[in-house]
DNA sequence: AGCACGCCGACT
DNA sequence: GTCGGCGTGCTC
């Protein structure tokens, strides 16, 4: 008996099948989509089973499999045929794909043993009446007949919460005895008394559509912000679950996983696994093995859990299916959106993308008639929608506001007495953006990357948002020694200080990387706020979507000019999905909202559709844009990068990859480059990039594999393909 | 990826 | 003379 398998190294390289001899100990337990100790070269390492056969024709002298590593953790078939559909479409060593498919504790890589987690507790070893006979005979008190009487109430107990020479004393008598069981680190008992919301009639009739469709369907739920998609979610998988079957709730990002998991264990209870990144280890491990074990039958949690081995699934949901968190950046690049598909075509199960903002790409499916399209038009409950102003930067700095407006102050001191909160959104992190000399011009840069640094103003340093660089920062111009650096820009840390000042008896809190980097601190932060222990909760884009807060009725964003700017084809989308979002964070009580932009541009079409809640505009203007401009969805896209530490192996190679493009794809592509990179240096590695706009290319997919291993064996130029990117 | 092997330069 | 730099090639 032979098997197949992959090495645990993550490289094209050796992205292929090594055959190795099983051993007769393991032959009745050896499955694919199991873990395996092997020799490899001079070392033993971690490999994992594909393929179990009977011969060989293999020219060469084969090893033997040492050791199976876990019996229980076996990928089961689907997910392993998920691994070459991911490889297949992301271009992706075969072992990328199954790594990306286990929580990182059980990782091919990963040679921890165990993460099994036990607790230890007494339980009586004589029945209620022999140890009450006893107790009666001895007839004395102390701290054994204390355990004893109490275990005679509870079935068992926490052997660290007891004196251990009594637990022995009694253990020897033979009337207790020390059992070793295993628990799961999150427990959830039961589900609590619902208050079901009845659903509204927009919101029967999506849930009705979706539930009465028997097959795999993908529809896209557009539904204003507010308007009970969440409701419609959680009816959708309580009756998945009466048929017996499963369900995977996608969500973009922890800070606003908590609020969402709270409401399905009110549901769901114990039936609920959660996953996302700010679970530790052994959490996740704790989690996996619920559902390996089929203890479970929901699941929520962000991108990497769309690949957990649920059997048997009934419905997959992607919330705020925009968010670009669904997409990996790096290897392998899925997008689970794209995996959801696969997963439901072969449970035949329906999929559900819900959005206020759904992608123009999701869009322009549904209204092609590719995913059925959903309407929610009408906020569930009492909420109305917000009002919105543009407040023109450019007449306020004339006044002398450069910060707030004057509007913006207005607002804020009327909610402030009228005990209603405020939530500022400002899209920069740190205290200024860039620092430069006003005597001679020079401006801090990060030396391993082409982008200017950030001044920290609580640490006084100067940091690089991408690689990580610090530095202290200086009192005068390391050029030319004047005392002449400016503060530039604006970040959430300086309009902190300035709104303390403004508004001297407001309780403020600032939500940014900065101050969530510890775990728990983006839930302790929401909890805070929700708990009306702030009035002003002020942030970056984290503090955008999804949370629910009914006494926010204001609700800041500064600059919004920050995203519109950004070279990418994105970023109107962007920037109408981030204000539209934060707006959605008002008035969802029925306390009226409102919503104050400032900008420079108070002219700009897109932030005029958000001031109209206007997605039908925006949606038309932007199509045409991207029509005009070949970009998604009327083209798909392909983004090569080409980097080295070498200026010139970088261009030189990236003409070569260009020339070969032109050469060996469909001539109706469009190839564009090679360009310098959105961030030409990056910790002093050189990048330039190449764009590929499609329709249909039948030669595309063997050039780019060509290309692939072309540059596996270059040792000094590296190509990243990112099939469909997000941003190029 | 990680390691052995091998071929050059600059040290006690 | 040998220690160690990293370029090359192989791993069932």
């Amino acid at each position: 008996m032979y098997a197949e398998i992959l090495i645990e190294y993550p490289t094209k390289k050796i992205d292929k099948y090594f055959t190795y001899i099983v051993p007769d100990t393991i032959k009745e337990k050896i499955k694919p989509g199991m873990k395996v100790k092997i020799p490899f070269n001079t070392k033993i390492i971690n490999g994992f089973v594909i393929n179990i056969k009977s011969s060989y024709n293999e020219t060469y002298e084969l090893k033997e499999i040492v050791s199976l590593v876990d019996e229980e953790l076996i990928l089961n078939d689907e997910l392993l045929k998920l691994g070459y559909f991911i490889k297949d479409t992301t271009l992706c060593p075969l072992i990328t794909a199954y790594q990306a498919m286990l929580p990182s504790s059980l990782k091919i890589k990963d040679n921890n043993t165990n993460y099994n987690y036990y607790k230890t507790y007494i339980v009586l070893n004589k029945n209620r009446e022999e140890i009450k006979n006893y107790l009666n005979e001895y007839n004395k008190k102390n701290k054994q007949t204390t355990i004893l009487e109490e275990l005679l109430v509870n079935d068992k107990l926490l052997k660290k919460d007891y004196s251990i020479s009594a637990i022995n004393a009694l253990e020897k008598k033979n009337l207790i005895k020390i059992v070793k069981e295993q628990e799961y680190r999150i427990n959830k008992s039961n589900k609590k008394v619902l208050v079901k919301h009845e659903l509204n009639d927009e919101q029967t009739k999506a849930y009705k559509e979706i539930i009465e469709t028997k097959n795999n369907t993908t529809f896209l739920l557009e539904g204003i912000t507010g308007s009970g998609k969440t409701e419609i979610y959680l009816n959708l998988i309580n009756d998945v679950l009466k048929m017996r079957k499963t369900a995977i709730m996608l969500v973009p990002e922890i800070s606003l996983t908590m609020q969402i998991v709270e409401r399905f264990y009110d549901w769901f209870g114990s039936n609920v696994a959660i996953f996302h990144s700010a679970l530790s280890n052994g959490e996740k491990y704790d989690e996996y093995l619920k559902i390996l074990r089929e203890e479970v039958s929901v699941v929520v949690g962000t991108r990497s859990a769309i690949f957990t081995p649920l059997k048997n699934i009934g419905i997959i949901i992607i919330d705020e299916e925009h968010s670009d968190t669904y997409k990996q950046d790096n290897m392998p690049r899925y997008n689970a959106i794209e995996v959801a598909k696969e997963r439901c075509k072969y449970h035949n199960a329906p999929l559900v993308l819900g959005s206020a903002t759904p992608t123009l790409e999701s869009k322009a499916r549904a209204e092609k008639g590719v995913y059925k399209h959903l309407f929610l038009t009408k906020r569930a409950g009492e909420g109305t929608l917000p009002t919105v102003k543009i407040i023109d930067m450019v007449k306020e700095i004339k006044k002398g506001n450069f910060i707030f407006s004057e509007e913006l102050i207005n607002g804020i001191n009327k909610c402030l007495s009228n005990n209603e909160q405020v939530i500022i959104l400002l899209n920069r992190r740190g205290y200024s953006t860039t620092i430069n000399c006003s005597n001679c011009g020079y401006t801090y840069k990060c030396p391993n990357c082409d982008i200017t640094l950030t001044y920290h103003k609580t640490t006084n340093n100067l940091r690089c948002h991408y690689c990580g660089y610090n530095k202290k920062c200086d009192d005068v111009c390391p050029n030319c020694q004047e005392d002449a650096l400016n503060y530039l820009g604006l970040g959430t840390e300086k309009v902190e200080i300035e709104l303390k000042k403004l508004f001297n008896s407001a309780r403020i809190i600032r939500m940014d990387q900065d101050t969530t980097s510890k775990k728990g601190a983006h839930e302790k932060i929401i909890e805070t706020f929700k708990n009306r222990e702030y009035d002003i909760l002020l942030g970056t884009q984290m503090i955008s979507k999804g949370l629910d807060f009914p006494y926010v009725t204001l609700v800041g964003i500064i600059n919004a000019d920050n995203s519109l700017n950004m070279p990418d084809f994105r970023s109107n989308e962007k920037t109408f999905s981030l204000l539209y979002q934060a707006s959605g964070r008002a008035g969802r009580s029925n306390l009226k909202g409102n919503v104050i932009i400032q900008t420079f541009n108070p002219d700009n079409y897109v932030l005029n559709c958000v001031k109209n809640n206007d997605f039908k505009s925006f949606y038309k203007y932007e199509m045409n844009i991207r029509r005009i401009l070949k970009y998604p969805p009327y083209y798909f896209l392909v983004g090569l990068k080409i980097i080295s530490k070498d200026y010139k192996v970088a261009l030189e190679n990236a003409t070569k990859i260009c020339n070969y493009l032109k050469n060996n794809i469909d001539e109706s592509s469009i190839i564009l480059g090679p360009t310098t990179a959105n961030l030409f240096k990056f910790n002093n590695n050189y990048r330039f990039q190449i764009v590929i706009k499609y329709r249909f290319d039948q030669k595309l997919k063997n050039a780019l594999r060509d290309l692939d291993n072309i540059y596996l064996n270059e040792n000094n130029v590296f190509l990243e393909i990112d099939m469909e990117p997000l941003h190029i």
